[in-house]
RNA sequence: GUGGCUAUAGCUCAGUUGGUUAGAGCAUCGGUUUGUGGUGCCGAGGGUCGUGGGUUCAAAUCCCAUUAGCCACCCCA
């Protein structure tokens, strides 16, 4: 007899946790739609070629792959075969592949529904997302993204609402101490053409920048050198470093400013997110919930003008949100010139956040009103009236099933944490009335069936947590 | 992928330099008389000590292998 068990990195969730994880969809529900956002959803996989591509190499390593159904073997290219060739081989054995993040299906989404669709088109899509990464704190294979996009657009209120989105969803949540980055990859374009690094190794730039918090100045030194970019770089990231202890956004703008010179892409940039930051800040996000940062980088390969953060100060783990804007993300499918912007909101991570910092709201995870118990009688046509009656008036009833002892009857209403038992027995049908007990005071009261259920209707649904 | 730690009841863990029948708390179930839960008291069930080999008169304990999990590194959102 084997233990059952689950993969790696996944997680059942029970009835305490699903109070919360939905409680939190809501929130942000609410805030997407506030701002005038429609969901959609896209199948769980996609056609693997959809997905392979976008995520830079080692993204697609991470994009968990379906065998194809019927003998797949047999259908799969012999020389491959015998080299053992795996990367190569995938092609012939695969076709289909567990979704890797919601943007790319978004895009491929807006292009084949394009004319159904009006421009700008915002949209938020909540669904489960899987990584083959080696999990770990916070990391997860299977986990739930929350994504608002505003596709159609290259305004710059795209990025001041999604800053917004990220103020107001975050605060709903009662997230403590978190801290939207935000960055412009023509920014950082510019930064490593200024610092001499050629072209061709801007990602590599890049990925070793996005390392410099875990690895520090000697760590990216030495990702320059394995990445074959010249030592001479390493003075802008000096600089760079600098520019983050600047005292506010604007005096970090202005630095940059200098470092960089009169690049038209840079300076455009740079113009782009001192707006951002003002009107964000008239918009009434806190000063310190924003920062410019130099240094973020990001991975994903399709981000090309601003890019955003979030992190919490002390959390357990990494980054709770991200995103940013991709000039032309459905390009890739045909349809070139249409730029977009979104966010995600990492929904397992705010939910670690949230257990550490034991930041949730009060939330019933009991579902249940009022229970009725049964007599011994079995005879159940009083209780079965009763619960329906309470089911008309909006509460949540149900009839015990056995005509089982008191004691087990009302243990079990206790252990679900119901707060109100009903009992319809020989004295109280005599006389026309209930008697209903409150769990959480201990009081019982003999009272007409109507009275009941407006009593219970006055009180709270449930009284454990 | 590298290093370290761990594996004993449903859960969290004890278990001495190897030595009789492997324990506790929690959880579960039953009892504590009439139609009533939570706290108390009494009781019960439940383990081939991760798996396979070895050393020994004797292994949960020592050795080897193997599998799984945890932590750190690496990598990444």
């Amino acid at each position: 007899m084997s233990k059952p068990s689950i993969p790696k990195g996944t997680r059942d969730f029970g009835p305490t946790a699903m109070a919360r994880r939905q409680w939190l969809f809501d929130t942000l529900r609410g805030v997407f739609e506030k701002h005038g956002f429609v969901p959609i959803q896209t199948p769980s996989f996609e056609n693997l070629s959809t997905l392979t591509g976008k995520y830079g190499e080692e993204g697609d390593q991470l994009i968990f792959k379906i065998l194809n159904n019927g003998d797949y073997l047999a259908k799969a290219d012999e020389g491959l075969l015998a080299s053992k060739n795996s990367k190569a081989l995938t092609a012939s054995i695969s076709k289909k592949a567990l979704r890797y993040d919601l943007t790319v299906p978004f895009a491929r989404f807006v292009v084949m529904q394009r004319n159904e669709l009006t421009f700008p088109f915002k949209r938020y899509q909540i669904q489960n997302v899987w990584r083959g990464d080696r999990p770990g704190k916070g990391r997860y294979q299977e986990f739930t993204q929350c994504d608002c996009d505003i596709i159609g657009t290259e305004s710059t209120l795209a990025e001041l609402e999604l800053v917004q989105i990220f103020h107001e969803g975050l605060s709903a949540l009662g997230v403590p101490g978190f801290r939207i980055a935000i960055n412009d990859r023509r920014i950082l374009q510019a930064l490593s053409e200024v610092s001499g690094v050629p072209a061709s190794s801007f990602t590599d730039w890049t990925v070793a920048v996005d390392k410099l918090d875990k690895v520090g100045l000697e760590g990216v030194a030495r990702e320059f050198e394995s990445r074959g970019i010249p030592g001479s770089a390493m003075a802008m990231i000096e600089n760079l470093l600098d520019i983050r202890k600047a005292s506010d956004a604007h005096a970090a703008l202005g630095q940059m400013a200098e470092l960089l010179g009169a690049g038209e892409n840079a300076t455009q940039a740079l113009q782009e997110l001192e707006d951002l930051v003002c009107r964000a800040k008239r918009a009434g996000v806190p000063e310190r919930n924003l920062h410019v940062d130099p240094l973020l980088a990001r991975g994903l390969d399709y981000y090309t003008g601003a890019i955003f953060e979030v992190v919490v100060e002390g959390a357990p783990v990494g980054s709770i949100c991200g995103g940013g804007r991709y000039a032309d993300l459905t390009g890739i499918f045909g349809w070139k010139g249409v730029s977009g912007v979104g966010v995600s909101f990492g929904a397992d991570r705010i939910e670690d956040v949230l257990n550490h910092v034991d930041g949730w709201p009060a939330l019933s995870n009991v579902g249940l009103d009022v229970m009725v118990a049964q007599m011994e009688s079995g005879d159940v046509k009083a209780e079965l009236a009763a619960a329906q009656a309470c089911r008309q008036a909006g509460l949540s009833s149900e009839l015990y099933p056995d005509s089982a002892k008191f004691k087990k009857q009302f243990k079990y209403a206790n252990d679900r944490g119901v707060r109100w038992v009903m009992v319809l027995g020989e004295d109280e049908r005599a006389s026309g009335v209930v008697s209903l007990k409150d769990m959480a005071e201990g009081h019982q009261d003999q009272l007409p069936l109507a009275e009941a259920i407006a009593k219970i209707q006055a009180s709270s649904a449930g009284f454990i947590d």
